[in-house]
DNA sequence: TTGTGTGAAACGATTCACAGCT
DNA sequence: AGCTGTGAATCGTTTCACACAA
């Protein structure tokens, strides 16, 4: 999904492929959870099993961080999860700030998976004046205006942006201009950032609208002839090349729908 | 990321890749603020600007959508807003319930871009007793225990789940069993589900572990050096094959700090 | 002339299948 | 005997580059 721009070729240590890295923190979860249960060992199958995902996949995934299993036994897990955790950048400590503390904000600070993964709140942001001050899973939410020092202060690399859509690429450059170098972006906008910003987006709907997508084809042709027959004859999709308004209004009906404001976000601004 | 199991290649009418399945939307939102601006034309480059893709991979997905441009002069937009809602199954109505209604799934049910996109929040739902009738986001939320009877009055196909890694394996299942098929899924666990069934995940924390590898390479040699030097030796890693608490306690140390729960998502299931 | 539509080439990721180590 | 590690085959996606239609 959706990784910002580059990833400098230059300082590329050694070539992890970006679809193995996507899956280490589903193999540092599932690692996780057998080293709580004490387990010392487990083969590629089972942790495969556990992670999700096929057990060629995962021996390839880690042939590309090192040799760390053993032949004819198995992985060592604590070994394994220090190995993944310092891969992940995840033995040094994460300062992040989350802006926009609307409903999306708020649970996102009380999420319990970012402290344990080597990630800490630093600070809560907002723009309304209202907000400042006000406490959000035990700390003080802090106004706009001092989002530059914040980040300076507290050496903040990564933000999350769960701001409404129109605000989120002004506080994206607010973001970057002060130093941060990662984004995690939850409004529903592309965000433009100049090269070396890393971006990952987070879109509620998108994922709903893939969904509908093969929910559609499960329901098989008939499900599909009866939608199309719901607005214009099944024959007849909305005339194209005519312009403007007038062929909207038919055409976009049941596909427009949508309130006042577009494109809300998951955030109560005020 | 993580969509289910089989796709069937049977109902498989046309086949258009996953990838461009998982764009569809973000042209769909592009095009959406175009015909709000009341553009009635645009041309690859544009779009694919206003998407965040390049034009070369939209102009190829479209063409699995059929001809519907026109050359030398672009896309009718009110035209192609029309044929991608379709493809996305987005002219029918979708009910779906969100199951956990905690910060997160709270959030969720203020969400304004489900609704407009087709989908309407048909219940929400709750294993906490004292939830129950509680009024959120405009919607009382309903026990856990009428589930199933939710799901079949309402014809719903598609459930959000957002409650604590613990229970949603156990939701999912009552969920599916209930005539669910495509499941959206934030708790921070493997779903196993029967085939046929599609998931997708959204794991908050994930999505920050890979900007956070990311960052670390960013930071250069230097900062990798400093982190490594922090717990061990540079050049002395945990000791492998040492199984057990033992070597973990060294080991683990800055990977494994965590909250007394392991796991939790963002929900506040009490 | 402009910008779509699309074969063909390039690339990346996944799967296969088995040699090699314990 | 068992399971990792990995080349080689395969598959899917992206990019290139240009014929073709308006």
């Amino acid at each position: 999904m959706a990784t910002g721009r580059n990833h400098r070729p230059a300082t590329r240590s050694r070539g992890i492929p970006e679809a193995t890295v996507a899956r280490l923190p589903l193999y540092l979860r599932a690692l996780t959870a057998l080293s709580e249960r004490s387990v010392p060992t487990v083969s590629s199958e089972e942790l495969a099993a556990a992670a999700g995902v096929n057990s060629a996949k995962l021996r390839k995934d880690f042939s590309y961080l090192g040799s760390y299993g053993t032949r004819g036994v198995g992985y060592d897990v604590e070994y394994l999860v220090y190995q993944i955790s310092r891969e992940l950048g995840l033995t040094q400590d994460w300062p992040v700030v989350i802006v926009g503390i609307g409903n999306l904000g708020a649970a996102l600070a009380n999420y319990g998976g970012f402290a344990s993964r080597g990630f800490r709140v630093a600070a809560l942001i907002d723009a309304d004046p209202a907000m400042a001050g006000k406490p959000v899973a035990g700390m003080p939410v802090q106004h706009t205006d001092d989002l530059e020092k914040i980040i300076s202060e507290n050496g903040v690399h990564i933000g999350v942006i769960a701001t409404p859509a129109g605000a989120a690429q002004q506080v994206g450059e607010r973001l970057i201009a002060a130093g941060v170098t990662s984004i995690l972006n939850f409004a529903p906008t592309v965000l433009s950032v100049p090269d070396g910003v890393d971006v990952r987006k987070v879109d509620l709907s998108i994922e709903l609208q893939i969904l509908a997508f093969h929910e559609q084809r499960k329901a098989g042709e008939e499900a599909a002839a009866v939608a199309a027959a719901t607005g214009d004859a099944v024959t007849a999709p909305p005339l194209r090349g005519a312009a403007g308004a007038g062929a909207a209004a038919g055409a976009g009906a049941a596909a427009s729908r949508k309130g006042p404001d577009g494109d809300v976000p998951a955030v109560m601004p005020a």
